[in-house]
Parts: structure tokens; sequence; C-alpha cells
DNA sequence: TATGAATGAGGATTCATTCAT
DNA sequence: CATGAATGAATCCTCATTCAT
């Protein structure tokens, strides 16, 4: 499956004349658009077509990029995964690695932030949650390069936690998703149910609080 | 095919011919299927004909029961939200209504379990976050049946917690969103990524653990 | 073909109950309901439902009378022609054989007129018309007891008149369908485009006078 | 199947390519095979296949061309129309306005036996006959563009006869009628009744004898 | 590369007909 | 006789994919 090599992150700046931008530009442009139909209508209801105007070209161009309407599924999977990725290890970078579990834990709320302020990063989890049933690759792909990497990486800080006497002994699997799940739910609020007239509590607020919320329910009472 | 030769679940009662009360259980039957279908291949990939199949029934009978397959569809939320809304009523009535906070919040874990427990309830939410884009009145429905119901109620809980100085000062909003993000990751977890080799902790502690962790979150600590 | 056995215009008046005229009348009920479909719908768009719900019978009930849907259509034209030939019959016998043309011609205005007032009557050519393209049996059906019976008599009637010096050396067959053409255009008129805003000419207006064109139109001019 | 292989008809203009004029040529292809099929078993008995066939396109091209089958239907009577509508200006433009009425009815008689000529002219209004009770669209179509301006305009040349004496007085709608009637049998006639072994008058003569004689039997006579 | 006409398999829906009751 | 649930063939329409240009 090999259409996820045209676009190669090529960085879109240097010299190269516009028209020939745009045309490296392309998968890029077609994902975004797939990625909006199949939010929209879904895998099965989103058609070539539509995929195709919303990316400013025709029907028959996106099968220069792309095999098939599968191939794209899956390509835009395989890039989400990818941005979502170099996030992470921008932040793990960005932070020392040996800190304190509560600093570190506290400092992924920043990726947390992340996620729910580009729509972007959290249409793939959406897309795959959607079809998961039809495609089990799709959550194949997440599975081994989201959650194998983030549930550890997640559960080792709240083991040294509980190691270091800061964390009190519950099943760090549990507390884990306990994390995620706020901002899971957030997420999918943001994306299914918000009202204009009853605006969600701004994300940084609620990341804000949803972490002080949990790490304060991991921590050892001072005294009980 | 013999008109009764599907499906146990019959015995709803007496003396009227087997297969008039096939007929009557028909409707449960055929969303039952749909549910399967909907679930596995999406509401635009599953076939009324696989659905049928599933059934028990021609494709033909299907029309019998419902207009078309969109009215399964809204039927098939209606029956899960009416279900919810059932088992919260049951377990409202089970339990006095005016206890402390941190009791109710704790055994709105009884809720939590039973939906973890029962695909089928939780079958509704996962088609709803899939279909929402295509179908928003599923998410009208879910949202004004469900959501705008068990909302509030959890937010009074913990306001109540934190008139009574239970609970820290908190946005009751985020917390209650803290405390059904567990369930709710648990629940995709379970029906998107669940492994066979790496079995999730069972729900029965899993809720157990999530609620112990929130909750003491949110708690006043005794001394800082 | 038994179906049209049913209901040997049996009368429908003796000494029987009431519930046993219902279950004799049953066939024409059931071809009144048909016609009525047929008509507003046409063969094809007809369904066997509505046409059983139109006789207050059940869809299965029908198909206790005929044979199929095509067996009713078959029936209803026949009966339709049957009706009419123990029209014309029964105004042949009120006048006299061998009157003088043009008095013969008048008379037959008398047949017209009972078309045109008689929905039902005009009911059959109407359907003949539209489904003569798929059913070339019921143009036979028409045209060998209808047609075949009445243009040659027409011919005759004029051919006598122009063998009296009466009528003027035209093709008698072409007079005929003069004759008949009125008639049609006024039927086919009424049961198409007729619109409340603008009354045709009633009937018998419409016949006398269309009867005056056509047959002073035939006539030898007394001075050239 | 090449796409130029079917039906002739091309030549239409130069420099494109093959390809591109035989899409020009599609909707009246389409149409012509719509008409052959809807006169054959009626529009609800028509498929969208066979007419594709007869078409020389598969089903899913019919679908570039109209939106629907219900289209198909009537674009072709506004096609028929529309021709009728070309047939009969320029026969009044080849034709003095104010002439006398007997001079302009007898000439119309052009316009009858175009109509009679040419089978694709006669379709139409067969059709709308047949399909009448479930699209009155159609009917009004037929109304507005061809009853609504043909019937004002004999009533006008009828009455202008009467004013000038020539004509007798009798109802100008009834005598419109009486002319058209006679045309109209001919054309249901002959697409429905013809028989091999009968041939029925040829148009030419036919229309010539039925003018003759309801102009004939509209006039004064010279001396009763 | 890019276009969009063409294809045809596939799916929702209807409805004549059958048959258990 | 009568009912209406059940069937499945038939039909309209869509859309992924191909291909001539």
């Amino acid at each position: 499956m090999s259409p996820s090599s045209h676009h190669r992150r090529s960085g879109r700046s240097e010299h190269c004349p516009r028209w020939r931008r745009r045309a490296e530009a392309r998968p890029d442009d077609i994902l975004d658009a797939a990625e909006a139909c199949f939010l929209e209508e879904g895998y099965a209801g989103a058609t070539v077509e539509r995929i195709a105007r919303g990316a400013g070209i025709s029907k028959g161009a996106v099968y220069l990029y792309f095999e098939s309407k599968e191939a794209m599924l899956v390509a835009l999977i395989r890039r989400s995964v990818a941005k979502l990725a170099e996030a992470a290890a921008a932040r793990l970078d960005a932070q020392g690695q040996d800190e304190d579990p509560v600093t570190a834990l506290r400092e992924a709320g920043g990726l947390f932030r992340a996620v729910l302020a580009d729509p972007h990063m959290f249409a793939a989890p959406r897309i795959v949650l959607a079809e998961a049933g039809r495609f089990p690759q799709l959550a194949e792909i997440y599975r081994r390069e989201v959650i194998d990497v983030a549930m550890p990486a997640a559960v080792r800080l709240i083991r040294r936690g509980q190691e270091q006497g800061v964390f009190r002994a519950v099943d760090p699997q549990v507390a884990a998703r306990s994390l995620i799940g706020g901002v899971l739910v957030q997420a999918l609020w943001r994306s299914v149910f918000a009202r204009d007239d009853e605006p969600a509590p701004d994300p940084e607020a609620f990341i804000e609080t949803h972490l002080d919320i949990v790490l304060n329910g991991l921590c050892e009472r001072k005294a009980a």
C-alpha cells in the first residue's frame, strides 16, 4: 500500500515553482478532503467525487495518488498517527525525561491540549472508532502506533510515582484510562454534541481541571 | 424456512398461535440484528439483506416492521435510550434520593457497571458517535434523552458535595466529564481495541478503581 | 381464464341473504376498484393491495376471485365490452332496423351520450389505449368485440345513405371515424384535461352539435 | 462496447472528438429509446435498463443525462411539445395570417398530416393520455403548451368564418373538437389497432376526406 | 497529469403471489 | 372464505473504478 509514500511530509517550502508545490501538496489536500468527508458522512457514505471536489481536483485524479478509496482511509489514519507521534516526540524532547511523575503527567496536558485544539488531530480517532468494525486494520494501526506506545509510557510514569510513594496503589492501567477518558469525552463531546447555546468549557481550562482532579485523586492522602 | 425456527427469546406469552407470537418479537429481533450489523459495518455499510438474515427473516419482511433502513437506525437508538432510562430509573428508585453526594456517586457506579456489562446498552452510543455526522437527529435524541438528563443530575450531586464542603471547588461540569470519561474509554476500548492476549481489567474492578480515583480527586484534602 | 365466469351478470336481485349477495358481488366490486386504480395509476402502477382495499377486502382475497393481476385486467375489459354490447343491442332493438340512415346515425347519438355520461363505460377504452403496448390481447379483444362490430355497422349505414343519394360519395371508413372522433376527443378531454374553471360543453349539447356538423357534412348539397 | 458504435444520427458537426459528439447526441438518443419503451410498456412498465440498452449505453450512463426516470418522461413530453410548436410555427409562417377561414383550416391539414406521418410526434400525446393519472404535470404541460394554444386559434378561425357568414352558427368549441377528433382517432387507431390485412386509408387521403366532411358540415347551405 | 464519460456491481425498496392460520 | 405475514424477484438509483482523450 504505497500511496502514503507520496506525501513524505516534504516541508513544503523550498524554491520550486508554485504549481510544483501544488502538485506535491495534492495527496495531503486529498487526505484533508477525505478526512472532512469521512467525518461528516462516514467511510461508506463519503463519495470519491465529493472528496475530489473538496480537494479541488477531478474524480479521476484521485486515482493518480491513491489506489482506492480504502487506501485513502488507511493513508489518512497513518498520517494522523504520524502527526500525533511527531507532536508527542517533540514534547518529550522538550521536557526532561526523568522528572518527577506528577510534573511529567501534568506536562502531558500539553499534548492533550494540542489534540483538543486541532480538529485534524482528533479526526482520526473518531474515524477509527466509527470504522473499526469494517476495517480492523485501522484499529490495528492505531493500537500499534498510538495505544501501545502511549499507554505503557503513562503506566510507567504512574508506576514510578507509586514506587516513589507519591501515588496511591491503584491499577496503573485504570489510572491511565481515567486520565485519557476525560480528554476523550471532551473531544467527542465537542465534535458530536457541542451546541452553540451552551459552550463547553474551553479546552485549556478543561484539561487543567481534569488533570487536577485525576492527579489529585491519584495522590496519597497526606493524612486520611 | 419455517417461520418459527429462529431465535429463541420466545415464551413471551400464552394462548396465541406461535406464528403471531413471532410477529410480536420480530421488531426486536430485527433491531438486534441491525445493531450488530451497524456496529460491525456502520450504517451505510450494513445491508438490509444481511440484517434480515441476521434476524432470520427475508429482506422484504423487514419492511413490514420498519419504513426504511433509516427508521431502523432511529428505532434502535430510541430503544437503547429507553433501556438506559429504565435502568437509571430502577437504580434511582432503589436508592434514597437525598443521600450524601459521595455515596450517591459511588452508587452511580452500578449504572456504569450495567452499561459496561451489557454490550447492547453500549452499542447505541457507539453508533451515534459514528453516524452523528450524517444523522444529527440521532445526536439530538441522545442529547435530549440522555445527556441533558444525566449531566445535570451529576452536576447537581457534585455541587451539593461542594456546598457541604466535601468536594473541592472545581467546575462540576468538568468533574462530571472526568467521571464519565473513564467509563467511555473503557467501553470504547473493549469494543474496538480489546485483544485476547491482554484482557482489560474486568469492568467491576475497573469501575471501582476509576470511581475511587476521581472521587478521591474531588475530595477536599483532610490536610494539605 | 375463468374468473369472468363468477359474475354472470346475475341480476343481483332475487331472494338470497344479503351476505350472499355481497359474496356474489365481490368480483364486480373488485373490478370496479381495479378500474379506478388502473385509470389513476396505470396497470403497472396499480397495486393489488390498493385494489383490494378499494373493494373492501384483503389482498389475499382478491386471489380467490382472480388468478392474477393480469386476469383482472382482462376481465375488466371483457366486462366493459359486454356492457357496451348490451347497451348497443338495447338501442338497436329499440329502434327499427330499416330506417333511413340519417335518422339511424342520429339515433346512434344516444349510445354516444351513454358512453360519455357513464365514466365506467369509457374507462375500458382508456385503459386499452394505455396498456395496448404491453397487452396486445386487450387491443385484440376490443377490436374483435367492439371495433369489428361497430365500424362495419356504421359503414353499412353510411353506404346505404350513399346508395340512397342522401350522403355524398366519401370513404365511409373515414366518415365513420369522423363521427367517432368527436366523441373520443370529448371523452379523453373530460378525463384528462378537464378543468374546473372552463367547463366543457355538456355531453348532450356536444353530441348534438357534433352529429349535426358531421351529418350535415356528409349530406349532399341541395344546391352547390 | 465502443462508445461510438451505436446509432448513426451522428454527423452533427465537426472538429470535436467523436466521443464528445456522441455525448451531445446522447440525451436525444435516450429520449428516443424512452419514447419507444414508454409506448410499448407504459411508464411504470418500462425499465431504465431497457431504455439504456435501446440507446446503446449502460444503465448508469442514463443518469449522467437525466436525474431520474421521471425526468426522462417530462423531458420527452417537452421535446415533443417543442417539436409540435416548431412545426406549427413553420406552417403559420408559410401561410398568410389573414386568409379566409376555410382555406386556413384546410391548410391546417398540413399540420395534421405531419403529426400522422411522424410517429415521434404522436407518441407524446399517447403517453400523456396513458400517464396523466399518475403525472398530472404532463397533462398540464400539454394543456398549457398545446391545447391552450391550438384550441383558441381554431376557435378564432371558426368564429371569423361565422362572422363572415361562411360557417353556420354552431359552438366553435365543438366544431374544433370535431376537427381534431378525426385526427386523434386515426392516430390512435394506427398505433393501437392497425392490422396488416386491413390497411387504414393512407393519412393523406384520410385527412383530405375528414376535413372535407367537417368543413362541409360547417358551411352554410347555399340553399336549404 | 488531468478530465469526466462510461460501466456495472451492489443495495434500498416495492409488490405480486403464496400459504399458514 | 378471509386474512395478512412472508417471500424474493424485479427495479431504480448510486458510486467506485476504468479509460479514451
